[in-house]
RNA sequence: GGGCGAUUAGCUCAGUUGGUUUAGAGCACCUGCCUUACAAGCAGGGGGUCGUUGGUUCGAAUCCAUCAUCGCCCACCA
């Protein structure tokens, strides 16, 4: 069993501590589980890339699952927390492309079974990184259920389900746009074209309507696509154009005749209202093709020449051929004129060449009716999303007129390839490629075909059409559904926003896609059930620009120096405190212009580790304080004893309100509540009630009361910073093995005494007054003093609790405390609560600074007066609002008079003598 | 262009269905303290007419509308 440290040193530090207590997690197997008798609790977590570094996104999202986790395991149920890694196709071909030419090897040499072995080898090399870091800070996954997107089982899934839904037809291939990258010769996805807004020239080109001597005006900022130009658009509601209905243009240069059509898709207000349309080579002009079944033609080469199907110009480069065309136009005079334009041009994120749209073949998956599962799944509440509001942004995706058919192939090499085999015309869809071949026989009828025959499809699936799995493969649901039905559905998604489309909403149709079959007699009429019960969207990480904090961008500190600096527990708090649930979160790493670099500092991970030190002060007093049978003397068995009652009532308060917070995800506010609570209730006022006098005795009980406390503390803590509440937990008392914080036992909810809470808050009032009537007067902290409490009811009632007067005098150093019928004269007075008091100074009074200290107050008191008598006075409020409202109010009322009475009587009696 | 969100103390943010709040917290700031658990600390303090203008209501930081500024997502105009 691991050794807790010593208490010597006045300084807590994490790293004599974290790693001591995550190998003692792990040799005690806590992350682990298996299903058992109790209630599950599972997480999984969502895939970092595998070659990934662990970045303030990733700490802010796995410090937010851990404390889920550890929230669950200490509750008593079987918490599951499932870690793994994605291949992240796009992500990791790239990086491992750039190793390869650092290399002088080109991936187009070697070929793809050799590319892909490199591409294992890195995922090898660096594939558990991330998985490490994860381990430092915190994170109780559990380890031995690590699961890869691209490992076996996972593979065979996604297998599985393509061919699933390729039966239910789906599945199709279709033609459609696509990014070409002419100078890579590749397909890019949407995410690899960067938009930038650009200087170009608009051209306005004359068309003339065939068989007339009319001419219609387009604006064009590509004329070298002219060539390919198969009509003319305008819209319907534009009656500039109308009398051209079923006319004929000539398109310049190429003389080709082609349609007029009427299009909504046609701005009236942009250049002319009237536009080209060149199917082939605009996403847009597709889309009106398509509505018009216009004729295609690509006029390009691959590398962005033109083709024979151009008949001009033909091998030229389209960017001369666009200064050929505008001036070949020119001189045949069809150039109305040319203006300066910005538009937004796209450009590869790898080579920068300038895309072009070009149609190709890819897979898709229809989404109609996905889309539509997955919006009834928030509608009717059985994924519940926190905040609510992601729900707008999440509607609008999916709703029928934004949603889109998910282009599922990519044309890379590393992730799985999709499993289509091609024999002549034939298409085959299968899991295997022994049962491709199966297919293929039979359907041609030829028994002698061999695989070499077939053709593999080149492309592979997207990534996330493996990650869209992930709820039921990490469960091996689809070979072997019984944990499936234990840990399904998961209890609690925690991701970011910016994943809600590509990700969360994709889980949410997988998961109704196919549970329902898996989980078989579990769920009724084997309809498919959401994937988890809760989605927890966390906030974008930002700099103090608020940009989002990127490797790229270089705005982020280093994660693993912060942890190095100021201990896990210190940075799991400096994230936490400042992340409300979808709230993206500015961290307040500085930068260092010298450097230009990203400090590894943060004032809020400085907190979080002053915090631990604190803890661990108030540790080493009480493991310090000498013992004994009896209190002292009888104030301080009266003190102990008020001290502990209330203590313990506050306590009942705090976690009640943690409950709360719990289950509605406040989870920034939980760690701060718990902070105040900690450092101010316990350390400031708890501890100092029950401190004795230097090298004096604290009676057992208080004592045994007090290590309770703690530990009771440490529990609650436990889930947001697990290490030092460790530390602390075994530091408090000789442990037996097994009895760990981890798994200790959370208090159960109890009521509380309020009315007591609110007493000792006014004592705690008094305390503060006094203090400040010293630090104002220049009168030493102990310096004893005594203090009068003007004699009414309820003063008289509230220092009839036992205990108070004495805690009073102790915390404030008051030699006396006693009643007065009377106001005493030469004194500093006071109110708090509904009482007034008058604190002795043995020195003169400054009475001129003391009627401005009351008439402060006593403005204060009246603007106070001013708003609640408006409101008694409006009779419509009297009579409208609830009675419970109004006779708050009216005791508002009657304490205020009260307060004002005593106050004007005090200012009275100072300027009168 | 479509959608979402934000605007509260010098900074970062709370304020959960309108009424125990002329508004809370942390940091920063100011004053006094090296007091035998803690200077990574202790005690105390100052600071905001809740972005604008209207409206609903007995009552608005909170609901509605408008404008302003900022941020994000999606689609992209030839």
């Amino acid at each position: 069993m691991a050794q807790p440290s010593t208490t010597q040193s006045t300084r807590y530090n994490p790293a004599d501590v974290e790693h001591k207590w995550y190998q003692h997690w792990l040799d005690q197997r806590y992350f682990e589980s298996k299903p058992d008798h109790r209630e599950a609790f599972s997480i999984v977590i969502p895939p970092p890339n595998v070659t990934g570094v662990l970045h303030m996104g990733h700490m802010l999202n796995n410090t937010i699952q851990d404390i889920l986790i550890r929230q669950a395991r200490l509750e008593g149920k079987n918490a599951c927390w499932v870690p793994g890694t994605d291949h992240a196709s796009i992500a990791t071909e790239a990086k491992v492309v750039k190793m390869l030419r650092e290399r002088g090897i080109k991936k187009s040499d070697i070929g793809r079974e050799e590319f892909l072995k490199y591409a294992w080898e890195w995922k090898e090399k660096y594939g558990g990184i991330i998985l490490k870091q994860l381990q430092k800070l915190g994170a109780s996954c559990d380890w031995s259920r690590t699961r890869f997107t691209m490992e076996e089982s996972l593979t065979k899934a996604v297998f599985r389900i393509f061919v699933d839904l390729y039966k239910k037809g789906k599945i199709y291939r279709g033609k459609r746009m696509t990014n070409w990258d002419p100078e890579a010769l590749t397909v890019l996805s949407n995410e690899e074209v960067i938009y930038k807004e650009e200087n170009s020239r608009l051209f306005h080109v004359r068309y003339q309507i065939e068989g007339t001597d009319e001419w219609i005006i387009i604006a064009t900022t590509r004329p070298e696509t002219i060539m390919g130009d198969t009509a003319v658009a305008v819209n319907p509601k534009d009656e500039r154009y109308a009398h051209l209905q079923g006319k004929r243009a000539i398109v310049p240069l190429v003389n080709r005749s082609v349609p007029i059509i009427f299009d909504n898709y046609v701005d009236m207000e942009f250049g002319t209202g009237a536009l080209k349309v060149t199917p082939a080579h605009d996403m847009n002009d597709y889309e009106i093709g398509e509505r018009h079944s216009l004729e295609i033609i690509d006029i390009f080469n691959d590398n962005g020449t033109m083709s024979e199907a151009a008949q001009l110009y033909i091998g030229e480069d389209r960017f001369k051929v666009r200064k050929l065309v505008a001036k070949d136009l020119e001189a045949a005079g069809q150039i109305v004129k040319i203006e300066d334009y910005r538009n937004t041009v796209g450009r590869s994120e790898r080579t920068d060449a300038i895309i072009e749209p070009r149609l190709s073949l890819q897979w898709y998956l229809d989404m109609k009716e996905f889309a539509k599962t997955a919006l009834d799944a928030v509608d009717k509440k059985e994924v519940q999303f926190f905040p609510e509001h992601f729900w707008n942004m999440y509607y609008n995706w999916l709703n029928e007129d934004n949603i889109r058919d998910w282009c599922i192939s990519r044309q890379l090499w590393w992730g799985q390839r999709i499993p289509a085999w091609y024999y002549g015309e034939h298409t085959f869809v299968a899991e295997t490629a022994a049962e491709a071949l199966e297919l293929a026989r039979r359907q041609t009828g030829n028994a002698e075909l061999q695989l070499e025959d077939l053709r593999q499809d080149e492309d592979v699936l997207d990534t996330w059409f493996s990650s869209w799995l992930w709820p039921i493969t990490v469960f091996d649901g689809f070979e072997s559904p019984e944990e499936l039905r234990y840990y399904y559905p998961t209890n609690v998604l925690v991701t970011g926003w910016d994943i809600i489309f590509f990700w969360v909403a994709r889980m949410v149709m997988a998961g109704y896609e196919w549970s329902g079959d898996l989980l078989g007699e579990a769920v009724a009429q084997k309809k498919g059930i959401m994937p988890f019960k809760d989605v927890f969207f966390t906030g974008m990480v930002r700099d103090e620009q608020r940009r989002k904090m990127s490797k790229s961008l270089g705005n982020s500190p280093d994660a693993m120096a912060l942890m190095d600096k100021y201990g896990a527990d210190g940075v799991r708090f400096g994230m936490l405190s400042s992340a409300a649930a979808g709230n993206d979160i500015v961290f307040d790493a500085p930068f260092d212009p010298k450097s230009k670099k990203v400090l590894s500092e943060s004032k809020r991970c400085e907190q979080g580790l002053n915090f631990c030190n604190k803890m661990w002060n108030a540790l080493r007093l009480l493991n310090g304080l000498p013992q004994q049978e009896e209190a002292l003397n009888e104030e301080s068995a009266a003190i102990n004893a008020l001290a502990t009652t209330w203590f313990s009532n506050k306590l009942r308060q705090t976690n009640r309100k943690l409950k709360d917070q719990f289950k509605s995800y406040r989870l920034s506010e939980a760690i701060m509540n718990l902070y105040t609570f900690i450092w101010g209730d316990f350390c400031s006022w708890y501890l100092e009630m029950i401190k004795p006098p230097y090298e004096q005795a604290i009676d057992r009980p208080t004592y045994e009361r007090s290590l309770e406390f703690f530990e009771t503390q440490m529990s609650l803590l436990h889930p947001f910073m697990p290490f030092v509440t460790e530390e602390i937990w075994h530091l408090l008392r000789d442990r037996k093995s097994g009895e760990d914080c981890i798994i200790s036992q959370l208090p159960a909810e109890e009521e509380f005494d309020a009315a007591l809470i609110t007493k000792v808050d006014t004592a705690i009032e008094i305390v503060s007054k006094v203090r400040d009537a010293r630090n104002k007067n220049g009168i030493k902290q102990k310096e004893p003093l005594e203090l009068f409490i003007r004699k009414t009811p309820q003063t008289s009632e509230l220092f009839e609790l036992e205990g108070l007067q004495e805690m009073i005098c102790k915390m404030a150093y008051l030699s006396k405390l006693t009643f007065a019928e009377e106001d005493v004269p030469n004194s500093i007075s006071f109110l708090a609560g509904p009482g007034k008091y008058f604190l002795v100074l043995n020195k003169t009074i400054d009475v001129a600074a003391e009627i401005s200290r009351l008439e402060g107050y006593l403005k204060k008191a009246e603007g106070f007066m001013k708003g609640v008598n408006a409101k008694l006075n409006n009779q419509r409020f009297v009579d409208g609002a609830p009675a419970a409202v109004v006779e708050k109010e009216r005791k508002k009322q009657a304490d205020g008079m009260a307060r004002i009475k005593a106050l004007t009587e005090e200012l009275e009696k100072l300027k009168g003598g």
